[in-house]
DNA sequence: TTAATATACTTCAGTGATGAAGTATATTGC
DNA sequence: GCAATATACTTCATCACTGAAGTATATTAA
């Protein structure tokens, strides 16, 4: 019975993408970038220092997505990079102003999808739901 | 607070991305296909007749998405497909032995991850995250 | 019946991920 | 101090998805 065994796997593949098809539908014509991009802004400009490796292991992607992501950026003109003083093959990340506008700008379409999740799924599912997530990301370490 | 606001939304990419990341590696070990692949095999396996388009509605893809992982299908012979004989413009995606073959390859894997996530989670949770995902599923229409 | 619209699929250019292999700098152990 | 190893990042080829625009067939309405 492989469809029982793909459950759990599959919807919250299927979830997943289609949130995000849907919330990158709205980012990208209030600020002009994806899902993707704010929750990486997001991470920056919440972290006193954020090098490349920090990034890619909190978004839980390979070092070279976030090389291609990190060029985009700069191409966009929303981040900067300075060499990291203590080490010389590290790269510090810095949001522009231009970055931090944008962060701004997300916010209420943010905020909107929130709310809808908030009050389609309940607070109490939600919190179930993002520490099984947890324990998941935990786990692949 | 952005990362508050963000929380639901990238705990749930992240994970489904970890989890795809690691299911991928083990099945195209075994199997040597993705598990975008065998949840789409595994469908037309259990449907009598099954088109593109409703591939593409149950997976949460565009058309376009379908038509090239079904090339890719027949490219590796593990599908075949029929135009339809009651509607000319689709066509009926059936799988070849091999496609069968392969799914039942693939099985192992699949309940051995199945079997991780059971013991990491708890069946309770994982009843509560599957109904959040078949909400969010069918919200996205 | 035929024009207008809808549906099923395809093509294309662009984005963003992967893993393997490479460069440059840091760290560790003798 | 130096060789071996580890770490931070880059490059490359490949894969898989998106949305927009296109083709072919079906359906609907006058």
């Amino acid at each position: 019975m492989p469809a029982k065994k793909l459950r759990f796997y599959s919807r919250l593949q299927i979830a997943a993408h289609v949130l995000k098809k849907q919330s990158d539908r709205r980012l990208l014509e209030v600020a002009g970038v994806t899902t993707a991009q704010i929750s990486a802004l997001a991470i920056i400009a919440s972290e006193e220092t954020t090098t490349q490796s920090k990034l890619a292991t909190e978004l839980g992607l390979n070092d070279s997505a976030i090389t291609a992501m990190v060029r985009r950026f700069i191409d966009l003109k929303m981040i900067e990079r300075l060499r990291d003083d203590s080490d010389g093959r590290a790269w510090l990340l810095k949001l522009t102003e231009l970055g931090s506008d944008t962060v701004e700008k997300a916010n209420a379409t943010t905020n909107d999808t929130s709310a809808k999740i908030d009050e389609l799924l309940g607070e109490k599912t939600i919190a179930t739901v993002v520490a099984a997530m947890e324990l998941i990301i935990n786990e692949a370490d």
